[in-house]
DNA sequence: CTGAAAGCGCTTACAG
DNA sequence: CTGAAAGCGCTTACAG
């Protein structure tokens, strides 16, 4: 067949040079086996022509890619406009970056998901999950990924037994829930409304329950859950709106602070102060957190440190074969701001 | 060489199937000059061994990747946290996650750019630009980039003369810029701040020259420049503090919407409300914009719709072997907020 | 230190 | 409708 385009190649690089392609190929990769003399003629030739390697036939020669995926299961097609999500990436991307990895993002929305093909087109070292959806749901979609053959980690996921090709890296998300309970019971306050949505999110469903196992020995202590269609503003507010046409809690509990504020918005809209008249938490505390008036008491979020840690766990996982640490929980802190009350 | 992984491949399904590597080829890419009956025993045999294509073999066989490379230089290795970046990685997925095709996006830090190892790693059929620095610097990437011989297209940066293989995809940011111009003007507004950061963005200084272009006729009106280390939360509200500590104009303009927010808190807290006290306008009106309070007067772009259509334009250039459009501008609109006044 | 041979998995002409 | 041959660009044993 003829060339299909006139990319010079090692053949072309070795006759100029007047070597063998396996000596261009010692040169490139520096295998250091070459004359240092033979090694200049070769450098002269690649320069010469312009020669760029092929990272394709390379990935194909040695069947490694240097590259892993990123797995997102979300209704939500514009996932990257979720803050965490963007930190996570950046993570990930800081990691496998200085190692000469790169990372293919595929976003899938749950009611199009097909097993058989989901992962077309996809061919990585390595996996990193970003779940939603039910229990169930999401084992569906770890089952199906292990068809890949490829190590892979979950973020913000607990460990799935019986899986010795699965790890799992996520931050505290449950104690970062109690953190934020302990300290609104700690203000008096006894009655709360949490914000939930529709889609299930792992560690947000964390979150809430860590919350919850809090207010579970305190007596007096009540929680409501205001089901939001989605996380929208729109719906955030205009649910949150409605319900306080009909009650008052003594906290709004968000959990993430998008959906707080928006639910600040409609509390200020009805006229209430917080944290007078009624306190508000967030969860995360990334980028636009500190544009937020007045400032939110939010957990502080470990998005990038999730990512870096899940892909320097996966690439640690192809080198050695196995995973190193097969949950890894990263600590989160409270960060008081100025719609809690201080303590009473 | 024995095989280094037992994977099955288009022979052993072949050989299950009773027919040559070619049928198999043919079923799976259903080129449709297969019997049926024989497609089927094909496909009975993949399911039976699981067999799923090996992309990277056809990607180096048909030296055709199904991929574009989205390459954004800055300074900041967060670029995902700017709004307007991840609502044109959304805009760009969308369109070419629906056509197969995926996105690898590379971050480099100016400071760090070595023209040999760029691109290393990166193989794809076309090139998206998101680039910041000078202009010379800007055309500096252009040119390592060209090395790479493949269609791309800048984003957010108007065209640069004589380069076939490349195309602009940007809104209309000077546009945009001198909406809000004409808005403060008739606001009564004549002493305006612009913050500006260190860092050269092609399309924020498109924003600033086209707010200039306006004042440029109107006697009394007057321009300073807020020059800001970089445009972090912290920095912009410090330096935007410092200098209300010697004066006061009669509007801030963001050249982003976090900068003004940023500078908003900073005129709070001397005291200063908006609109009455001071205007404030920004720019983007994405994502956590909705969450500003007060809501923040400021132009609507189109992230998502800038990446769409480079994708859009960049694919159509790979099948037709030509741009069809050179220089496409989407238009912004003004969204009028609460930070500044109405007519006067 | 350097090279001739073989092959990774696939698909495009070209025959039959 | 189906197949035998050739080759995409690279690198790993294996010789010398």
């Amino acid at each position: 067949m003829a060339k299909t385009n006139n990319k010079p190649t090692v053949k072309d690089v070795a006759r100029i040079a007047g070597v063998s392609p396996m000596t261009v190929s010692n040169v490139i990769n520096a295998s250091g086996r070459v004359g240092e003399e033979t090694a200049d003629r070769v450098r002269e030739a690649i320069q010469q022509l312009g020669y760029r390697q092929s990272t394709t036939a390379r990935r194909f020669r040695l069947s490694k890619q240097w590259a892993i995926g990123l797995l997102v299961i979300d209704e939500n097609p514009n996932f990257l406009s979720d803050p965490f999500t963007a930190e996570l990436i950046s993570g990930l991307t800081n990691y496998l970056t200085n190692i000469g990895y790169s990372l293919t993002i595929r976003g899938i929305r749950p009611s199009r998901f097909d097993a058989r093909n989901a992962f077309k087109g996809i061919e990585t070292d390595g996996l990193v999950l970003l779940l939603s959806g039910k229990q169930n749901a999401r084992l569906k979609y770890v089952r199906a990924t292990q068809e890949l053959k490829v190590p892979t980690v979950m973020v913000q996921e607990p460990p799935f037994a019986g899986m010795a090709a699965l790890a799992s890296v996520r931050q505290d998300d449950y104690g970062g829930g109690a953190l934020l309970a302990r300290h609104l019971l700690e203000t008096g306050a006894r009655v709360f409304w949490m914000l939930v949505t529709k889609t299930i999110w792992p560690a947000l469903e964390a979150r809430g329950d860590g919350f919850k196992s809090i207010l579970d020995s305190i007596p007096g202590a009540r929680l409501e859950l205001l089901m939001c269609e989605n996380e929208s503003f729109e719906v955030v507010y205009k649910t949150t709106s409605n319900a306080l046409l009909l009650g008052r809690p003594d906290a709004l509990v968000g959990l993430n602070d998008q959906m707080a504020i928006s639910a600040l918005r409609a509390a200020q809209d009805h006229g209430l102060a917080a944290p007078d008249d009624i306190q508000i938490t967030g969860f995360n505390g990334l980028a636009f957190w500190k544009l937020t008036n007045p400032r939110l008491t939010t957990v502080q979020s470990c998005g990038h440190d999730v990512g870096y840690q899940a892909a320097k766990n996966l690439v640690d996982a192809l080198n050695t074969g196995t995973f190193s640490q097969n949950d890894m929980v990263l600590p989160v802190r409270l960060y008081l701001g100025q719609t809690t009350s201080s303590r009473k």
